[in-house]
Order: C-alpha cells, then sequence, then structure tokens
DNA sequence: AGGACCTCCTGTCTGC
DNA sequence: TGCAGACAGGAGGTCC
C-alpha cells in the first residue's frame, strides 16, 4: 500500500532518527524478511553489525541506508511493511521481522511486516551516473520527483509501449513511486481510462497525465502520506493517511467530485480500478473482447 | 524480447 | 455460529 508519498514520510523519519548511528547488532527474527539477501541472515547481520548508516535515500517505493564502505541497507515496504523507532527492550510487535540495535543504546530500528511482502536486504552500490542506487534496483525508474527523471523521455517511452495506459504507470521500470492508488488518482485528473492504449495517447495528454501524477503524490505528502489499512505507520510509528482528498480509488458507488456520476470499480490485474464513468470513458474500440 | 499473467502472504470482511 | 471465499497488491518469475 505504502506509494512514493508514504515512503518519501519514512524515508524523512529514517534520515533523522537512524543516520549518522552505528550499527550493533541485527536480529533477523523472519527468513521471508530477507529472501533477497541471498547469503541468508547470518551474512545479512555480519555486513551490518558495526557499520555507520550515512543517510536515508529513496528512488520511487525502494529506500536505502547507505553505509560507510560503500554498500547500502535497501528496504522495500511491500504491502504492509513498516519501520518503526522503538525504544531498546519496548514489547515486539506481533509481526517483529527485523530488529537493529544502535552502538549508542538509542532508539532500535525495526522492521515489522504483516503480509510479508516487504524485504530488506545489504547490496553493493552500482558505479552509473548520474545517481548511485542499490545494484538491485538498478532497472528502477527515476521517480517524476527526481533531477534524473526526463519529461520528454517519458513521453516517447511511454508512447512506444504497447500497453494500457494504467499498465505502464504501475510499471516500475518506466516511470516509478506509482502504485494502484494514485494511478488511479493522476488517471482521474487527467480523465484517462486506465485502459487507454498508449500509443495513442497525444503528447499533451501525456504531459497532463504526468503533471496529475506529480499533484496528487505532492498533496498526499503535504498532508502527511496515506495509507488505508491501519497498517501503514510511518517511520516514529505515527499513522498517516491522506484520504479525505482521493476522488476515486475505494469510492465506488460514490458520486464523482467533478460530475456527480457514480464512481464505478472494475477488477484489473486482480485487483480493482475506480473511475468516473463519464470523465473517463471507456476506450471504444477494446483491446481484447 | 516486450507484454501479460501468476504467485507470494496474512488479516479482515462478507455472505451463505 | 462458523467457515469459505473475496479482497488488499508490489514486483519478481515465468510463459508466450
Amino acid at each position: 500500500m505504502p506509494e512514493l508519498p508514504e515512503v518519501e514520510v519514512v524515508r524523512r523519519g529514517l534520515q533523522r532518527w537512524v543516520a549518522g548511528r552505528t550499527v550493533a547488532r541485527a536480529e533477523v527474527l523472519h527468513p521471508r524478511a530477507i529472501r533477497r539477501h541471498l547469503p541468508g541472515a547470518g551474512e545479512f547481520a555480519a555486513r551490518l553489525e558495526g557499520r555507520t548508516i550515512g543517510s536515508a535515500e529513496r528512488r520511487g517505493k525502494y529506500l536505502w541506508l547507505p553505509l560507510d564502505g560503500g554498500d547500502a541497507v535497501l528496504a522495500h515496504l511491500g504491502m504492509s511493511g513498516q519501520l518503526l523507532v522503538a525504544e531498546p527492550g519496548s514489547a515486539p510487535e506481533r509481526h517483529l521481522r527485523i530488529r537493529l540495535s544502535f552502538t549508542d543504546g538509542g532508539p532500535e530500528l525495526r522492521f515489522v511486516d504483516q503480509r510479508t511482502f516487504g524485504h530488506v536486504l545489504v547490496a553493493p552500490m552500482t558505479v552509473r551516473l548520474p545517481r548511485r542506487v542499490p545494484e538491485p534496483i538498478a532497472h528502477i525508474a527515476a521517480d517524476p520527483f527526481e533531477p534524473a527523471f526526463d519529461d520528454e523521455r517519458f513521453v516517447i517511452d511511454l508512447r512506444r509501449r504497447r500497453t494500457e495506459v494504467k499498465r505502464a504507470l504501475l510499471d516500475q521500470s518506466l516511470i516509478s513511486g506509482v502504485g494502484n492508488i494514485y494511478a488511479d488518482e493522476a488517471l482521474w485528473r487527467a480523465r484517462l481510462h486506465g485502459a487507454r492504449p498508449t500509443a495513442a495517447l497525444t503528447r499533451p495528454k501525456i504531459a497532463e497525465l504526468l503533471a496529475a501524477a506529480r499533484e496528487v503524490m505532492t498533496e498526499a505528502l503535504s498532508e502527511g502520506g496515506t495509507s488505508f489499512d491501519s497498517l501503514y505507520v510511518n517511520v516514529n510509528g505515527e499513522s498517516g493517511y491522506f484520504d479525505r482528498s482521493l476522488a476515486v480509488y475505494g469510492r465506488r458507488d460514490q458520486p464523482c467530485r467533478r460530475c456527480g456520476a457514480p464512481i464505478v470499480r472494475e477488477s484489473f490485474m486482480n485487483r480493482s480500478s475506480y473511475s468516473c464513468p463519464r470523465c473517463q470513458p471507456r476506450p471504444r474500440t477494446p483491446r481484447k473482447a
């Protein structure tokens, strides 16, 4: 559920609470949480203990903490992941998966994740410019708030795809940070149905869609990030969410805030898409029967 | 090789 | 009441 704005809230929390601190001990309480760290839990802990965290970085929905020595702790929150700051010795959360304690004896960093779609690993950094990122996410595109994001490139690449526009928005190798909620919100703002073929979109329409995505995520961030299920909490354990501002997501049968037509829910890739049937008409020629 | 679908996972909610 | 099934969905893997 956490998308770019929610992850950015977490990043800011990490920057405040763990940057500059040295890891004393790393405990893995559930092996699935480090399943992408192929050498396993013992090596994961050994790679962390004694290392000092430099800062907190983000690209799209990925977070990382550069370590002295050149590699980084990389994390993805998945659906339900939380990074919590907690007093040492305080009661473990029900779904506590990883715990980092620090040499200064201050607050621990805990990775808590009910559905275990999230993961954490330690990895080297790429050397590729303009921005060095952890190797496992070298294929993840810049997010639309990074200086490295190229609007003109995005327009060209999107039109080159032979797919539907919502699928393209969710494709993290084209643009990162956009998930199901903000994809639906951006499409509503741009008055586009998610099933519209990307190749048929005009350049101005794509620019409008990109602007809408930036707007909706900027607004979400200004409200502290959003998350519907109570699972999402920011790094300090404080819940953040932004549901009042959503125009379509989760609003089936409620009136469109623009035209009053009842919002419809459609099935999409085993999940949901919400849209206004009047403002965002389905394409006339469906790609599939 | 790009695009589409499958799967992982657990807690909550709905309907019979 | 209880249980089965739907639902939430990011992203890597796999298949075509």
